[in-house]
DNA sequence: AGCACGCCGACT
DNA sequence: GTCGGCGTGCTC
């Protein structure tokens, strides 16, 4: 790991600070390092700056310098935050290339790598936190101020923490009451998150000698005449030495005593309820125990892999559903940590199930950190400090776990990585994880990148292919569980006597049965992408719209609400149809919901759920179902994508893909790959662990190509084909593509806009340039839409090239007056 | 991102 | 005649 030194001016000239804030600032800004400053700023430290008249933010030093600035006077650094950098000179450097790479600005990459605790700004609001006490003896004179003022008021805005100190050196005085714990940062809309608590028992100190424990559970009358009480008080001895520390709840559920008989112990002074923070993931003992051996196909592949990452730094793994991949991850990882390096496991963030922490929880204990949305701030930072600091060994993440300031970094896992939702959308930096991991692996000494799917993305096995990465293939499923079997049910055969029967059909219905019968489990699964469930006027035709957006409405019966599904702005169902005034609608609803009211009817005896995205709604709700459905409490599980990602259900048998067609029918040159891979993927959770899986598919086209490549598990067969189309009509993984999106209130004009950027374009790019086009939904949150999309040769030069066209034409775009207001929005590599 | 500066509608 | 709408530009 590099040393980050304290810059030592070699004249007396001036020093200036480069400072990244983060802002959508085109360039960083200059700061001028006041004389006392010097000894102790360092690139990478947190700093206040003034900007502007009086806005203040916490940037970063992104570098130190003697040129002084030839067009403005620079002002003064105001504040160093950090005693020690907070990151990295590698994450500077990941900052740079992903701003360079993904056409946005360093500050709009800081803005998204930094947790928000880090990012102090004018807007940030102070909240006092109810659990701090009223204790303020501890505290200074200006930090006593401030908790006072908290502790009335309970919420603060910074320029009123200033007038408070009268002084506007307040971010120091801040960041001691957060470490305090006094207050915390809450920053617009985020932050729904509170600790978990739980209580937990423990033996008073009193007994926590031998014999004075001996002493109590022979002698002590009080219990002598409480004879459940000390079944209950016998129960924890037991359990605490089995498994150490207990809880409440689960000490009451295992030992089925009653509230009443743990109060009378508590009362008595024998056992001590201590109310605490606990983590999501209990912070183990710091070991690696690794009790598992692997199968002689996945010792093959581990070796495989151990081989080829000393011959190439990326290796992908193809493994089949369930054929155990993350054993041998297990087994990776535990390598490069006994060398001392550190290892980042990336995941689609909804794979990150408690199911899968709890697994590499077992093996790791106190090594692995996890960091998602769903956790807290001050988490977030206190897993950075443990990463920055080496403490922590391992992060299983989402992508977001890039950011985090590894020192030694030596491997990243991306499992499932052809998964789409490793890249960012919105809002900037519009990135890919799992190239930027890439990139990011070059960073730092000899760290390895192990790719990992079922279905790897056309990319990834085209560079495999190329020999660009290593392949190493495991085809066997753990255990020799033999690969589900698909069965098409052609639904234009089919004639429906009442509409369920169209959504769910005969033989479907008899399979389910069949499940039901032999006490296994049913997953179905509905891409809510293929049809959205609205409301019609029966006799026009008229659908209700959405306001802002181009786009139907979404009718959901359990809210009853109309919404859409673009802006989320809701409305109340209609009654009259405002084309031409009927009152008759008809609601056609092909989504989960409706599924799960088709299936109550037909089997209401099966204890059915859904797991979508309004079902699913908080943070714990996703692992609860799933947890719910691994225990055997749901019978048939109704689902979106969510179903689909790494879960491990032992007692599937039998898995139902509704609607194929809906996601056949996709407009998008990646359609066949992503039916191929969500099929594939949706048909590995049957038959897992106990035998043969069936896979049921409706769909009016049984003969499609990649129904048949899917009924094979014939991914080569899937790869061959695309690629080859690929390659015919230039798209990546032969050509890199960058949209741009024009947004603006008024269609002409983002029309326009979008033509004359495209013939501006053309000089060079002629043979590039796809459009200008109006997507499919044009008009979104009020703004109209085009697009451009070029597709360019996989030449990094000629890519960098282009990048400096496009931005120079989009400023050339906006000295126009009348386009001065057309947002353009690059987004590389998309999809 | 904010905030100040700057040109066109309903009002003390 | 003004107050204020938000469109545009600037922040080292």
């Amino acid at each position: 790991m590099q040393e980050l030194e304290l810059y030592e001016p070699t004249n007396t000239r001036k020093v200036f600070a480069e400072i990244i804030i983060p802002l959508a600032l085109p360039i960083n800004y200059t700061w001028l390092v006041p004389q006392h400053m010097l000894p102790i700023i360092k690139v990478g430290c947190r700093v206040e700056v003034n900007l502007g008249k009086n806005k203040r933010y916490a940037g970063i030093v992104k570098q130190l310098h003697q040129e002084a600035p030839e067009f403005f006077e620079a002002k003064e650094v105001l504040n160093i935050l950090d005693v020690q950098p907070v990151v990295y000179p590698q994450q500077l450097l990941l900052w740079e290339w992903m701003s360079a790479y993904y056409m946005c600005t360093q500050g709009e990459v800081m803005a998204a790598a930094l947790p928000a605790h880090f990012k102090l700004s004018s807007e940030s609001v102070l909240v006092f936190n109810e659990e701090a006490g009223e204790d303020f003896t501890e505290l200074d004179n200006e930090e006593y101020l401030v908790a006072e003022a908290l502790l009335i008021r309970k919420e603060l805005k910074l320029p009123e923490v200033q007038l408070i100190l009268d002084s506007s050196h307040v971010y120091p005085v801040i960041n001691r009451l957060i470490q305090k714990r006094i207050c915390y940062v809450w920053e617009a809309l985020k932050e729904t998150y509170t600790p978990k608590k739980e209580d937990y028992i423990l033996l008073s100190t009193e007994y926590s000698s031998e014999a004075a424990l001996e002493l109590l559970l022979n002698e002590d009358k009080r219990l002598q005449r409480a004879e459940k009480q000390m079944e209950l008080l016998l129960a924890y001895l037991h359990f605490q030495k089995t498994e150490g520390e207990i809880t409440k709840s689960a000490l009451l559920k295992k030992s089925g005593a009653t509230d009443a008989q743990l109060k009378g112990l508590i009362e008595k002074g024998i056992l001590v309820a201590e109310r605490r923070v606990v983590d999501r993931i209990k912070r183990g003992a710091k070991n690696i125990e690794i009790n598992f051996s692997l199968s002689e196909a996945q010792t093959t592949a581990f070796e495989e892999i151990k081989t080829s990452l000393t011959e190439k730094p990326i290796c992908l793994l193809h493994g089949v559903t369930s054929s155990g991949k993350t054993e041998i991850y297990i087994r990776l990882i535990e390598d490069y940590i006994r060398s001392g390096k550190q290892v980042l496991y990336m995941l689609p963030e909804i794979a990150l199930t408690s199911q899968t922490i709890r697994r590499l929880q077992k093996h790791f204990g106190g090594h692995i950190g996890v960091y998602h949305s769903r956790f807290s701030q001050n988490e977030r930072i206190e897993i950075w400090n443990k990463v920055k600091d080496g403490e922590l060994k391992i992060v299983l993440g989402a992508r977001s776990a890039l950011f985090l300031p590894f020192g030694n970094l030596g491997l990243i896992i991306c499992d499932e990585e052809h998964d789409t939702s490793y890249k960012q959308m919105e809002p900037a930096p519009r990135y890919h994880a799992r190239d930027t991991a890439i990139y990011m692996s070059s960073l730092y000494e000899d760290c390895k990148v192990l790719l990992g799917s079922a279905t790897p993305s056309l990319e990834s096995y085209y560079n495999a292919s190329k020999e660009k990465y290593g392949l190493v293939k495991l085809m066997q499923r753990y255990g020799n569980v033999e690969m589900p079997v698909l069965e098409m049910i052609d639904t234009r055969r089919l004639k429906p006597k009442d509409p369920n029967a169209a959504i769910l059909s005969e033989p479907l219905c008899n399979a389910i049965q069949a499940s039901m019968d032999a006490a296994k489990q049913v997953i179905l699964f509905q891409n809510r992408r293929g049809y959205t469930p609205y409301q019609r006027c029966n006799v026009c035709g008229w659908i209700p719209q959405c306001k802002h957006c181009d786009v139907s409405l979404t009718f959901h019966k359990f809210y009853n609400k109309l919404v859409c599904h673009y802006c989320g702005t809701s409305y109340a169902p209609m009654q009259t149809c405002a084309a031409c005034g009927s009152h008759d609608f008809v609601q056609r609803q092909f989504g989960t919901e409706r599924i799960e009211e088709v299936l109550q009817e037909i089997f209401p005896l099966a204890k059915t759920a859904r797991m979508d995205m309004d079902s699913v709604r908080g943070k714990n709700a996703h692992d609860q179902l799933i947890q719910s459905f691994e225990q055997l409490n749901i019978d048939i599980l109704v689902g979106t994508q969510m179903v689909v990602k790494g879960l491990d259900f032992g007692n599937v048998d039998l898995v139902g893909i509704l609607d194929a067609d809906g996601i056949l029918s996709f407009a998008d040159f990646r359609v066949n790959e992503r039916a191929f891979q969500l099929m594939e993927q949706v048909s590995g959770r049957a038959g897992r662990k106990h035998g043969k899986g069936k896979v049921l598919v409706q769909t009016s086209q049984p003969k499609h190509p990649v129904l048949m490549q899917v009924q094979q598990h014939d991914y080569d067969a899937l790869y061959n084909d695309e690629i080859a189309k690929r390659e015919q009509f230039f798209y990546p993984p032969f050509s890199r593509i960058i949209k741009l999106t024009f947004k603006n209130k008024i269609r002409e004009v983002v029309q326009d806009a979008a033509q004359i950027f495209t013939g501006a374009l053309s000089n060079r790019y002629k043979d590039h340039i796809t459009g200008p086009a109006e997507p499919v939904i044009n008009r979104l949150r009020n703004q109209y839409l085009m697009e451009i999309l070029l597709k360019l040769p996989r030449n990094a030069k000629a890519l960098e090239q282009c990048k400096k066209d496009i931005l120079y034409q989009i400023a050339v775009l906006h000295q126009e007056p009348r386009y001065k207001s057309v947002t353009v929005i690059p987004d590389v590599d998309g999809i």
